[in-house]
DNA sequence: CTGACATATTCGCCTTGGCGAATGTATAGA
DNA sequence: TCTATACATTCGCCAAGGCGAATATGTCAG
């Protein structure tokens, strides 16, 4: 895997319960859908639930719990929310979230919210 | 990360819901702090409930579902069960057990965990 | 200000799963 | 068989959190 142990203080993850949440959040298949799709780029959330085939509150509610849990962030632009992959500080916890990707790369559901991410896209 | 992905036909995770249940199960601390211990050795429960400071039962139910996840096996010895990690066969899934232990060697509990386990093996 | 669109939040309802306490089961030794 | 030890399960209680439906907020254009 990474090799941060070789210079670094201590990358520490305070608490195991810093940890946990990272899991509680990932423990979710609408919440790794996201995390998929962010993946690969900035969306705001009506290409979300308009790729996932969810209701729009389902991803909103969704998309704030991984806001909670610092994996991602926001940027407003007018009329639209933009999520993104927050840059993570601890690179153990970057590691796990890699995992999670990495995973997903290889789940037909994550492939195909892709193609319609990517069918949407096109067509705005 | 690993490079799994060069020849292989396909490691596929069937389901995302397979994946989230993957996090489910590492989304409690007494789960995490259970699979530290494991990481390095087999352990009987006896010895598990004693590392982690919980009751036994609390320790049982954590092992059965850790069990039914998939992520540990079991090994009857007289009196006693051992308890260990699974050998995963899908790469995928074992990269995220990976990242999970690499990350616990990072928290303070988990290190006094583990040497609350060498103490008491010494100690038999 | 009003309407239209994007996003967020709230409200019941329900399921999962955590805990402590008590109890059940299995194995081995006397 | 009786007992001790190791482990597993059940029960009642409670909090977190998922969902759909409805509603609120926010932003802009006209």
């Amino acid at each position: 895997m990474s090799s941060c142990c070789a210079s670094k203080p201590a990358p520490a993850v305070k608490d195991l319960d810093a940890l946990t949440s990272v899991y509680a959040a990932l423990a979710d298949p609408t919440r790794l859908r996201i995390l998929s799709l962010l993946g690969t780029e900035e969306i705001c959330v009506c290409h979300i639930h308009a790729s996932l085939d969810v209701p729009q509150p389902t991803a909103s509610r969704h998309l704030a719990y991984l806001r909670k849990s610092g994996l991602v962030e926001t940027r407003r632009e007018g009329i639209w929310m933009y999520y993104r992959l927050a840059r993570l500080q601890n690179p153990v916890v970057a590691a796990i979230v890699q995992a999670a990707l990495h995973a997903l790369t290889h789940t037909t559901i994550a492939s195909r919210d892709e193609r319609r991410l990517q069918h949407t896209l096109r067509a705005s």
